[in-house]
DNA sequence: CAATAGCTTTACGTTAACGTAAACTTGTTT
DNA sequence: AAACAAGTTTACGTTAACGTAAAGCTATTG
């Protein structure tokens, strides 16, 4: 008997509210057993959620993501129809993650020179305005080597 | 005077509808003149579409985007808090990124071991099942070495 | 035993990113 | 001048991915 987890223990686990995990469900990316009326997670469960994030992150919408979950599913009773056709789908997925590669290495390049311009203004700052008592200067030296962590409110 | 774009120039050089190059201008991501009641996009709202559009393959939304343009253009004028603020944006962007590279990557490993999975159960299904008169051979072979280009409907 | 905690279903609301249609202007071609 | 092409605004419709009640089951805890 594996582990099994409740939907709010992987709502913890993933910083997911229930609602989601149960919609996720809806669309068939998890199928969690029952005990009564209530929904027992397996780690099959657990992955499969996990590799969900994954794909979010990456912008796969939750009809790709179910698609790649059925084509890894069916590969071992596939016909061979089947299993070409699964080939060619992965390889979709593979050119288009690939594409996604290229477009974070220039997005990344972009950010950096953004950076740099950033870093220069500041510096010609410092320069026509010398000192002003600055006790600011911790976030400078610490943001240099790492790219920071940052917590942060975004939106 | 540098070259100036129509919007169904634009439109059809990036693959979009107007519909949605107006959108983005709602949005303002783009800052197109007018020519009387007409449009006129300059080779830097070119650039910026082109940006949007692979900000998008990243899973960035438009908002998201249009905060990344602002900080560009106000790194030049921006006051010393102003640029560490941009900074710290900065890194919250890079940081995202250099997680959905790993995530590619953990994505990507996957992708390959379902296709290895697939071709192992394609072979099995060929040793069973010796010669059958199969006209579906066409299929087989094209699919073998390179993962297909394949337009595909996507939608 | 009543209340609390945690789970459930049902169902309507919301936001982003456009699609789609209607009605209008403006220039160009026949 | 009539018709066509390309552009415009206005506005309502649509889909995905949840949010947010509302109302009810069920176990255990004070």
């Amino acid at each position: 008997m594996s582990k099994t987890y409740s939907i709010s223990e992987l709502a913890n686990e993933f910083d997911l509210t229930t609602r989601s995990i149960r919609f996720y469900e809806d669309q068939e990316l998890l199928h969690p057993t029952r005990r009564g009326q209530t929904r027992v997670y397996s780690s099959k469960d657990r992955v499969r959620l996990k590799l969900t994030i994954r794909g979010k992150r990456l912008g796969f919408s939750l009809a790709e993501i179910r698609e790649l979950f059925e084509l890894w599913d069916e590969t071992r009773s596939g016909s061979k129809k089947q299993l070409h056709l699964m080939l060619s789908k992965i390889g979709e997925r593979r050119a288009a993650l690939d594409q996604q590669m290229k477009d974070i290495t220039m997005v990344q390049l972009e950010l950096e020179s953004a950076e740099i311009r950033c870093r220069q203004a500041l510096e010609e700052l410092l320069e026509k305005e010398p000192q002003e008592t600055q006790n600011e200067e911790e976030q400078a030296s610490s943001a240099d080597k790492a790219s920071a962590p940052s917590s942060a409110t975004m939106h």
